[in-house]
DNA sequence: TAGATTGTTAATCGATTAACAATC
DNA sequence: TAGATTGTTAATCGATTAACAATC
């Protein structure tokens, strides 16, 4: 075996960028590209070459010195390594804009996921068809969960609901939760969760606006009060 | 001044945690508790109560010792830090599926932020009306960011056209871009960036499933192999 | 006052960068 | 062969954790 002892759990870090990695590799062949290497790979995202190397590194070599990367395989080994072909089964709780949104985006082709279902309690939800998914009464969330393989729960509900239903759905035995409301989910054994609130990487925007703008307000108050004394 | 050198930049993971902090902050009023520790606020987010204090200590105590935080006062405060009340302008581009269900989400109004107009070059798009926005031709874009204030552009747009139209909109003045296309734009000095891509954090869960399932998996196979010999 | 909790410093941990021998 | 580029080790950097004096 070629790569580093497997049990060794692979650092959050370095699995937050092969889903990064997979795009743009999917990108490359799109655009008919054969080989690559780790410093083009590094360009493409904003990383040195240096990092791309470990990452990958950390799944054995599958690079040539000398040479570089092959795209295809390359591509089809990470997709692998992130369970794209897995084919997991994955519901909606909340027919809302945006569990409507999510059913109708490619997300979930994107990763390899298939979605078997989208759930809401809104008697005026229920029975409406979105993306070819007739929406089912949360009350049917057990039998449903019980009669197929449902391992990943998509969280697009209020807050206030959403640590409940996550738990209801891990003790039907959902191990992943991808959590769209504005509540967070604590982590919980053996449950793969991710929390996505995308408001928030608008205002990380608005905070480096803001930041900048201090700085030359400041500097300008600085300058006037040279100017006056 | 009780805070730090007010020069010095705050660290990535420090910003990323203040809009949750205010999320959660915002949660805790809706229920009327008026105050918090760090305790609390760590058990909320799933981290310690060191990270919090050492994070809300980049910007000076507004704790007090041997009581905690005022919610509503580290709320508005930390509010202010974001920038929200600066009353920033975008522009989303893009009015397909994406560009239409972010007009219509909370993201802007929750930072503060007013979408001022929607974009698409493809003429079956303009003129419709998303959300009280009547759709533009981008070929308005200049004259619209020079008359407007828009210091933020949304991407909704194919991968393909992201870089340029990043580029073009920098050129014009825009200071922040918000990327939901599928090709990462590149870190530009002066500009704040954020990439974004959903679909990566469901693929992440898909890795940690998978590399759970084949934990299981190489379990069996030894205890098999074991009872074999 | 006694109990609670902050703000801050020092210690630990993990992730990134730099460098280079191995080799295609 | 010479040039290119990997895989990997060691050094640096940054972020998290632990601990505790200060004090409300």
């Amino acid at each position: 075996m070629n790569r580093k002892e497997i049990d060794e759990r692979v650092p959050d870090a370095v699995i937050g960028r092969l889903p990064i990695y997979y795009r743009i590799l999917g990108n490359m062949i799109e655009s008919g590209q054969l080989r690559t290497s780790s410093s083009e790979l590094a360009a493409n995202m904003g990383m040195t070459a240096s990092v791309v190397r470990q990452d990958l590194g950390y799944f054995g070599g599958f690079g040539q010195k000398g040479y570089g990367y092959g795209v295809k395989a390359l591509r089809e080994r990470i997709g692998e390594i992130l369970g794209i072909g897995e084919a997991y089964g994955a519901v909606i709780i909340g027919a809302g804009t945006l569990g409507a949104f999510l059913a109708s985006s490619d997300f979930f082709a994107d990763g390899g996921v298939f979605l078997r279902g989208i759930f809401d309690h809104d008697p005026e939800m229920i029975g409406k068809t979105i993306c070819g998914h007739v929406v089912k009464d949360t009350c049917e969330l057990s039998s449903f969960v019980g009669e197929n393989r449902v391992e990943i729960a998509v969280l697009a509900l209020p807050g206030k609901d959403a640590a409940a239903v996550s738990e209801w759905l891990v003790c039907l035995g959902v191990r992943g939760i991808w959590n769209f409301s504005s509540a967070p989910i604590a982590a919980t054994e053996g449950v793969a969760i991710r929390n996505i609130h995308p408001a928030d990487s608008l205002m990380e925007i608005c905070f480096k606006l803001r930041e900048e703008d201090d700085i030359l307000r400041r500097q300008r108050r600085e300058r006037t009060g040279n100017e006056g004394s």
